[in-house]
DNA sequence: TCTGGGGTCCTAGGACCC
DNA sequence: TCTGGGGTCCTAGGACCC
């Protein structure tokens, strides 16, 4: 715990969900939810438009699309995501040296490593920092985040949850067991839903009660690790350190059907692709993996997991999809499956293989043929309907959200798709909203098209070729100069570009603001029959173009 | 139309070894 | 011979997080 707010926690506000607005400009304002959208998918990430309908992530997509159903629902692009996490983690690495990325939109910085605070920062001179920083973000992505400034990781975190959305919150070192006291256990790390219910069933509900309870009581009821951890987080202790990069642990690949599988054959045809997939993943990340898994969980969610360690680390295709094929053969399937799984874990950066001095097998460049680097669609597409996969090819697929190019029309993206017929909308990250037109899913004209940039970074793009001089002095991706981050900013606070505005993270309480707008032309229903809501009918925002 | 996909960490029992 | 301890590895399951 340390005596400055030195730890800052960044999260990205409705990520997913923002990038897709940024992206698509008929979209901003309104409620949109990214997920998986098929009859079993769950909501990724829903805009704050659509918490006010009640929408949050984990949500089953049924139960949204019954709670939201003007929203636009689309499929997730996590290359794009993936680019546009890059280039914030870009500008955080500006800040300090020690950056934990915990998922595409969110990290943690040690300020203390990075060297442009003072010795003993108060909270104006960090609070300046996060004002800089939000605001590189946005001129670099267009998006908003959070921050939370503390002296310990847990606190940060907690802090920038306050914030959301679009806000900056610093927890003033020494306040922090009083802030925490009356908050609700759930706030702390590693309180889910199985733990709450055993406090609260001990009578503990708030973070107070758990200081209180006392550390023997937590023991007792969590066991060793999670109670000793419990109480040192109830009372505010929290010396973890951020840690810049760790090697991942374990590679797995699932896949939930459409349908439940019953058929023996069909079972062992998907655990052999999803071994296939999996090591595609692990070898691209130059690893490999000594520990084979396969994961099932049955028709009724019921989930079992077998294993086999084999005697050394394997990336080979055939090996892992060999001891896959095994565990398999030991599971009872005949009742139907939802999902199967595939993973490698007990991971090393050398083969068994590479062991045995490999003269020979460098010289066998069998290998080199068997990687057509299919890469396959996108890893988000999922739609793991066997049928669906088999019949239609890839390029041939319209899931709505994804980008199209249509030879007259240019660059647009799939509203939605159904009865043979694809529904388009031709816009692109800097243009005005643009209009809706329809096709025959085999229309020859239509193609897959990759995600092109948000506007914000192809300009920072643009700046960053154009001007060598705006880098030398600092004024680059962030910032570097400890003088610059401590200067009191004048009160630039972006306000969040939605009108309606903020309401906290979660409950997402309507503060009323004018949702009467989002009704009238909200993005077709993903799935269904994807009628176009008219040629070029567009309603409040902007000028439609001819 | 109930409940995704990718991870991490912890616990507990049995095997095996000293 | 009446039962002691570790420690480590493997397997399975579960909670939790984003």
């Amino acid at each position: 715990m340390r005596s400055a707010p030195t730890i800052l926690h960044l999260d990205m506000d409705a990520f997913f969900a923002a990038v897709e607005q940024a992206s698509k400009p008929s979209l901003r304002g309104k409620p949109v939810i990214v997920g998986g959208l098929g009859p079993r998918g769950v909501v990724s990430t829903a805009s704050y438009e659509a918490r006010i309908f009640g929408v949050h992530s984990a949500m089953p997509m049924a139960q949204a699309r019954r709670l939201c159903p003007n929203a636009a629902y689309l499929s997730p692009r996590f290359s794009l995501y993936r680019e546009v996490s890059e280039a914030v983690m870009e500008v955080l690495s500006g800040l300090s040296p020690l950056v934990e990325p915990l998922s595409l939109d969110e990290a943690f910085v040690d300020l203390e490593a990075g060297g442009a605070l003072p010795e003993n920062p108060g909270s104006p001179a960090v609070r300046a920092v996060a004002v800089r920083l939000r605001q590189t973000i946005s001129e670099t992505t267009g998006l908003s985040g959070s921050v939370g400034l503390a002296g310990s990781k847990m606190l940060a975190k907690i802090a920038s949850e306050q914030a959301k959305p679009d806000g900056i919150a610093v927890i003033e070192p020494g306040t922090e067991r009083e802030l925490l006291a009356p908050l609700s256990v759930r706030i702390l790390p590693g309180v889910g839903p199985a733990t709450a219910e055993v406090l609260r069933r001990a009578g503990i509900t708030t973070v107070g009660d758990t200081a209180e309870a006392g550390e023997d009581e937590l023991l007792r009821l969590l066991g060793r690790a999670h109670g000793t951890s419990l109480y040192a987080m109830a009372n505010g202790w929290d010396d973890r350190p951020v840690i810049a990069e760790r090697d991942a642990k374990s590679v797995s690949v699932e896949d939930t059907f459409d349908v439940d599988l019953t058929d023996r054959a069909l079972v062992q045809a998907q655990v052999a692709r999803l071994a296939d997939r999996c090591v595609e993943r692990l070898r691209a990340a130059g690893r490999s993996g000594r520990t084979v898994v396969i994961k099932v969980r049955s028709y009724d969610f019921s989930t079992l997991t077998r294993s086999e360690t084999l005697r050394g680390p394997t990336d080979d295709a055939g090996v892992v999809r060999e001891a896959a094929a095994r565990l398999i053969d030991t599971v009872d399937t005949t009742a139907g499956v939802r999902l199967l799984g595939v993973g490698v874990s007990g991971l090393a950066d050398f083969t068994q293989e590479d062991l045995f001095a490999q003269a020979q097998a460098e010289a066998d460049a069998a290998e080199a043929g068997e990687r057509d680097g299919d890469g396959g669609p996108e890893e988000g597409g999922a739609a793991a309907s066997v049928a669906q996969a088999a019949e239609v090819p890839a390029d041939r697929r319209w899931i709505p959200g994804r980008d199209v190019r249509h030879a007259e029309h240019g660059h647009g993206w799939v509203q939605g798709s159904g009865l043979g017929r694809v529904t388009v909308r031709f816009e692109s990250p800097g243009s005005l909203p643009g209009r809706v037109r329809t096709y025959s899913v085999d229309d020859p004209d239509l193609e897959p098209a990759e995600p092109p940039p948000l506007a914000a970074m192809a300009r920072a793009r643009e700046r960053q070729d154009a001007g060598p001089e705006e880098r030398e002095n600092g004024t680059g991706p962030m910032g570097r100069t400890g003088e610059e981050a401590q200067l009191p900013e004048p009160a630039i606070r972006p306000k969040s570009r939605s009108g309606g505005g903020g309401e906290d993270a979660d409950d997402g309480a309507a503060d009323g603001a004018d949702e009467g707008a989002v009704e009238g032309e909200a993005a077709a229903d993903g799935g269904g029959a994807g009628e176009p809501d008219g040629p070029g009918s567009r309603g409040e925002r902007g000028t439609s173009i001819p």
